[in-house]
DNA sequence: ATACTATATGTATAGATGACACTAAGGTTT
DNA sequence: AAACCTTAGTGTCATCTATACATATAGTAT
């Protein structure tokens, strides 16, 4: 047994976080991805991501590295999973800690200006992505999902202010399903999640809704039952 | 921005992985603390784990600690969340992918022959542990009881065959309240979890229970609604 | 035999789920 | 102006689930 830790020597890794960030654009759930300029995957689309600074705790890379690509700040962030397979990265070992983020609008991307394209895809048509990037993507949404049924998370992918309708549609999209109007308004009242700010939506050719906001947006708040049905 | 990216350098940090080991003991949830020989935080207790070798998975590093000390091989492991604050460890930056293992069986601490003392701790009255492992253990605590109640992860704390009685306590022992025998068995029941080995236990001053076991050990089965109440 | 103890089965009620009907309030069309 | 269209908002009802609690059962102990 100490034979083989004898043989084997820890070795110091490179430490990287990898984003996965969401955005509802055009009723699509879509992800933030970055063309890659260099090899190894060059012209591949891959995560926004990099190296861990020293001295830099993790959740502050993975914002920091979100902030440099959108400019957003301030955004709900969440450790998802550390991918750390041997030869994920052929350059040499990376461990990758994974982080997912959610915003709720298209921000300026920066990384247009340079060489380096950036793009925002609908998770639904996602081509290869560059090192197991996929994995990770389907890691992200599988947590978005759950979270989005156990507890307010929706709230940071909306606007302040937004109708139930809105609301709703944010479920609809995330969890591939059509629900039902009456029931869903129903379940969000009684867990007393949103609240009225009193102001009708206008110019709309119907029956203009209320607007609602969250009582917390920030904050994850974790429902004992299934929020959607 | 790029400025900030300049002045700041990647490091390469150590990667290790800690374990929380979990096992029910005399009815008490307990973990696996080991006390430390060297400085820092020598004398006292702290969770096993070490260095990630070359080429080595997470996981497989997380397994081969967890075989090293305890000898158990082949059970329950699951990634639990990486911890990665940069003065987590006084001797320089150590990221720590933490996992958490269930097994059913006090197997023979092999560390107990060595300088090394190995212990097993009921998670009620933990001391101050080294580095941020309280921080890791009441994290660990916090999965295990969701996936308690969402899950069929208990089958992993329980010999292969058990009554109804031994898995409700379990469950009463992990979330620290008693449940309603009846309620529980039916709702066990509802969800299609166990099946009758066709035996009962012997030897008791009592009307003899059936014995179970669980359709799947290994696998974890989410279950959509919750598993008790 | 009787007491004892935990197993095993059953009942009743409140609450949640999920399908669906109807009315309301705007703008748009005729 | 009246009719029309669309989504908001309210309500009903059957079915399933959660939870409290009653009663009978099958062994050992005395």
């Amino acid at each position: 047994m100490n034979k083989t830790k004898a043989i084997q020597k820890p070795e110091k890794p490179q430490v990287a976080v990898d984003m996965v960030v969401f955005i509802i654009i055009n009723d699509q759930l879509s992800i933030l991805l970055i063309k890659r300029g260099v090899p190894p995957f060059k012209n591949q689309w891959a995560l926004p991501g990099g190296r861990v600074n020293k001295n830099e705790p993790l959740e502050d890379a993975a914002a920091r590295e979100l902030a440099e690509e959108t400019g957003v700040k301030d955004v709900y962030l969440e450790q998802l999973f550390t991918f750390g397979a041997p030869f994920r990265d052929p350059r040499g070992r990376v461990i990758s800690v994974a982080y997912f983020a959610l915003i709720n609008q298209k921000p300026e991307l920066y990384s247009d200006t340079d060489a380096v394209d950036a793009r925002w895809f609908s998770v639904k048509k996602l081509a290869k992505l560059a090192f197991d990037h996929n994995q990770i993507v389907s890691y992200a949404l599988k947590r978005l999902r759950w979270k989005l049924e156990y507890t307010n998370i929706a709230a940071n992918l909306l606007p302040r202010h937004f109708t139930l309708s809105e609301l709703r549609k944010v479920y609809e999209i995330i969890l591939g399903r059509k629900l039902d109007r009456r029931n869903f308004r129903k379940k969000i009242f009684s867990l007393n999640l949103v609240k009225p700010i009193g102001k009708k939506k206008k110019g709309v050719a119907y029956r203009p809704p209320q607007l609602w906001r969250f009582w917390s947006q920030k904050h994850v708040i974790l429902i004992k039952r299934e929020l959607v049905f």
